[in-house]
DNA sequence: TAAATGACTTTTTTT
DNA sequence: AAGTCATTTA
């Protein structure tokens, strides 16, 4: 039989691929940096990439893809599944920098002191522990808001700021002193200590762990190097400092680095992300290979010249030249109505009719809004007409109450020191130890140095009432039963046992009111998707076990793969737009924040609430960098839609119980006129309704007919904005050194007098070797490059001899 | 100690 | 509007 390998059904994939697409998918080693716009097909380069690299022979395990949501890092594997057609994509390591992370740290946690069995705190969890810091502190938590102070622990973390660092830094400290918060520093600290005695990580504490680790270890730094011998990064214009470290580390060694962003699509900054990252990318590596897919495969050419007019506003991006081949399409629609309510009735009338004229389906809508809160109007009124929809986001199945209770004692069996969790359930449901004996049970702990749950065992020396000390004996051996089934039981039984040892199921069940027959199902609901998880990960170990060979880290892991530990590991990490789609395929209208919808596409896009105070919202108008990022957020928006876009806004809507009136978005304003279609903008009200702008430039309605007037108040008027209709020039590729086959030694044992070849300067010898372990600096004479320092963290030696 | 009442805050955006 | 938190009442 032929078997021609050019022609391998593996390598078809490459066939739809244009020319910077086929590059960036083709490049095997060096930097590589992707700056594509919106709609550009980054994705499928992304993809076509990974199963190109395997389709080359490179191992799955030797591939880490970092994505920023689960449903990013599902939809890629799946994906690559789809086109290798094999199972070989379950090797890849695709997550999320959290996930990837918390799962590296299960395995390593210990050389920083933590248990591996370690509880991730959601921002729910943290928040209480810095409420309980303050208490501590007798600090009062009105002036210290534990959000706010949440929030700046945060950034200091992402910034890599530790406790230490923050009290010394000069500059810091006059800022907590001119906002009069003098104590942040000593909060921060306590929040670490707390936090590390709780044997806890929070969502920032994955990604500050791992960099600890990395750069404190160096074996494991090797280890680590040497295992992701590609690395890849969607959305690069969104990771933060803590990120950039931890990645540059990661790629010191075969520098086979590949990050795709979009500095327009930049809309993290409130965690800490920096477009700096992308511009720092190409100084920190030689011979970066910069590839641009400037052609725009997504939306109509209305659509992109609009979102293209108002980006420009901003100044200080990376030059790109958008273009495409695609039809003018609609105009963007503008709509206004009276209120917040109509507005929802006018977007499900809208999707009723496009539904039964154009023949769309539910699923091809989506409604996106600035914040969560919004959602309810649109909500109410989609359920009214009977059609299906889908909220992401928002609260999440974990983040419900009696959820998180349950979710509260696992979290207790397998770790009894996350404090948290022990508070939450500890007389939940009652059994007689209330508050007092709680706030007895801590000032002993912080007493004696050690644990609730310490004090809890031995609660007979500290002279509890006789029916208090019965209470909580009778708590003790209940946990303690439930840890003792931790040794041979799947995460489903232990969950069994503890529904039904706890009353938890029972108490749910007797409440016939409405709400509790909702938290019954959930709770059901919960112990389906225990059983699911245990199912699937028994399939997927014994898979594995059929000859493939596991790393250390992944040995680790399938011989606990169904234990109650794994499983909470990965729990906190779920949003709800993870869960997947139930019932079916499901043909629903999606609602959701425009942040969540990034990456995404609909055919048809409704943008609600395109209204001063709210998008650009009220708190980010200050400053030029704050109102920059919500233009980009509204580029977002607007680039989510295919092939019609409705924006909308409302003259009066309900804030906080109270009617609020809003002037429509600055935005708004900033789209050429050539591009819109006004003609809904009369909505419900009367033609005289709305303000004045709204008014002068109704169409029909006279506009400015004095040209210089509106160029007064708006400055020249925009550029025509003529897309092109064809590629700019290809890029071109520079070649990569080091070449292909050099691969760099494990450095850990280099010496003086070593001989040592290196990837740029050639050969030379080590004269002198400095610093920590995890710090070490080499000096070596080159025969053609005189003396050069190498830090070994980022070596590309190889030792000769 | 537990339930009931009333004052008070909250909303950017996410892992 | 709805949830949280503290104070009162049983």
């Amino acid at each position: 039989m032929l078997n021609f390998v050019p022609c391998s059904p593996m390598r078809n994939y490459l066939k739809g691929l244009n020319e910077n697409q086929y590059l960036a998918a083709t490049h095997m080693n060096g930097p590589l940096m992707i700056v594509a716009g919106a709609g550009s097909g980054k994705t499928k380069v992304l993809t076509t990439r990974i199963a190109h690299l395997m389709a080359e022979g490179v191992d799955a395990f030797n591939i880490l893809a970092l994505t920023f949501t689960n449903k990013a890092a599902a939809e890629m594997k799946e994906r690559i599944e789809h086109m290798l057609g094999n199972n070989e994509a379950r090797n890849l390591y695709i997550g999320t920098f959290h996930s990837v992370f918390a799962r590296i740290l299960r395995g390593e946690a210990h050389r920083l002191g933590y248990p591996n069995s370690f509880t991730i705190y959601d921002t729910d969890d943290s928040r209480t522990v810095i409420k309980q810091v303050l208490k501590e502190m007798q600090l009062d938590d009105k002036h210290y808001k534990p959000n706010t102070v949440h929030s700046r622990i945060s950034q200091a973390k992402n910034a890599l700021v530790g406790p230490l660092e923050y009290a010394q830094d000069y500059y810091i400290q006059q800022e907590d002193m001119r906002a009069n918060k003098p104590a942040l520093a000593k909060i921060y600290k306590a929040y670490c200590d707390r936090c590390f005695k709780n044997g806890a990580m929070d969502f920032d504490d994955l990604l500050l762990k791992m960099y600890e680790l990395l750069n404190t270890f160096p074996e494991v730094l090797h280890k680590y190097q040497k295992k992701f011998k590609y690395i890849l990064i969607d959305e690069y214009q969104d990771t933060n400092p803590v990120q950039y470290q931890i990645t540059k580390l990661l790629a010191a060694m075969y520098e086979n680095i590949c990050v795709v962003g979009d500095d327009a699509q930049s809309i993290y900054s409130f965690r800490g992300a920096t477009i700096e990252n992308i511009l720092q990318f190409q100084k920190d590596y030689d011979d970066v290979q910069v590839i641009k897919l400037e052609q725009n495969y997504r939306s109509t050419r209305n659509i992109i010249s609009v979102a293209n007019s108002v980006i420009q506003k901003n100044i200080g991006q990376i030059p790109k030249q958008l273009w495409t081949e695609n039809n003018d399409g609609e105009k963007i629609k503008l709509v206004r109505t009276l209120t917040d309510n109509d507005e929802a009735k006018f977007v499900s009338n809208t999707i009723q009719e496009e539904r039964l004229r154009n023949h769309f389906n539910n699923k091809d809508f989506a409604i996106l809004y600035r914040t969560n809160a919004q959602s309810r109007a649109f909500e109410e009124n989609l359920r009214r007409m009977g059609i299906p929809y889908r909220i992401y986001g928002g609260l999440s199945f974990y983040q419900r109450k009696e959820i998180k209770d349950f979710i509260a004692y696992l979290r207790v069996t397998v770790n009894p020191a996350d404090e948290v969790a022990l508070e939450r359930i500890i007389n939940y449901p009652v059994r007689g130890i209330g508050k007092t004996t709680i706030e007895k049970l801590q000032t002993q702990a912080s007493n004696n140095k050690t644990t609730v749950w310490e004090i809890l065992q031995r609660a007979g020396e500290f002279g509890f009432r006789a029916g208090t000390l019965d209470a909580i004996n009778n708590f003790v051996v209940m946990i303690k039963y439930f840890q003792s089934l931790l040794e041979d039981k799947s995460a489903y039984d232990v969950a069994m046992q503890i529904g039904k040892h706890t009353n938890l199921v029972k108490e749910l069940f007797s409440d016939k009111t409405q709400e509790g027959l909702q938290r019954y199902e959930n709770i059901q609901e919960l112990l389906n998707s225990i059983k699911e998880w245990v199912d699937t990960q028994q399939d997927l170990s014994q898979i594995d076990e059929e000859g493939t060979v596991l790393e250390e880290v992944d040995t680790e892991i399938a011989k606990n793969a169904t234990s109650l530990a794994a499983y909470l590991q990965q729990i906190t990490l779920l949003t709800d737009a993870d869960e997947k789609d139930k019932d079916g395929t499901g043909d629903m209208v999606k609602l959701m924040t425009i942040h969540a919808a990034k990456g995404l596409e609909f055919p048809v896009v409704f943008v609600g609430g395109v209204e001063e105070s709210i998008f650009p919202s009220g708190l980010s108008i200050n400053t030029r960098e704050e109102l920059e990022e919500e233009r980009r957020l509204f580029y977002v928006a607007v680039t989510r839609a295919k092939q019609k876009l409705w924006l909308s806004y409302a003259n009066t809507r309900y804030r906080f119980g109270n009617i609020i009136n809003n002037e429509p978005s600055r935005f708004i304003s900033e789209m050429p006129d050539e591009f819109i279609d006004r003609s809904y903008a009369g909505g419900n009200s009367s033609n005289f309704a709305g303000n004045a702008f709204e008014r002068m430039n109704r169409s029909g309605f006279g506009g400015y007919n004095n040209a210089t007037q509106a160029e007064k108040r708006y400055g020249p008027p925009p550029k025509k904005n003529v897309l092109p209709t064809q590629a700019p020039k290809a890029n071109k590729i520079v070649e990569h050194r080091p070449s292909a086959d050099f691969v760099p030694s494990d450095t850990s044992t280099l010496q003086e007098g070593h001989k040592v070849e290196h990837a740029k300067f050639g050969f030379g010898t080590v004269q002198k070797m400095e610093g920590a372990a995890h710090n070490r600096i080499a000096t070596v004479m080159f025969e053609n490059n005189g003396e050069k320092k190498i830090m070994l963290n980022y070596a590309k030696l190889r030792i000769i001899g």
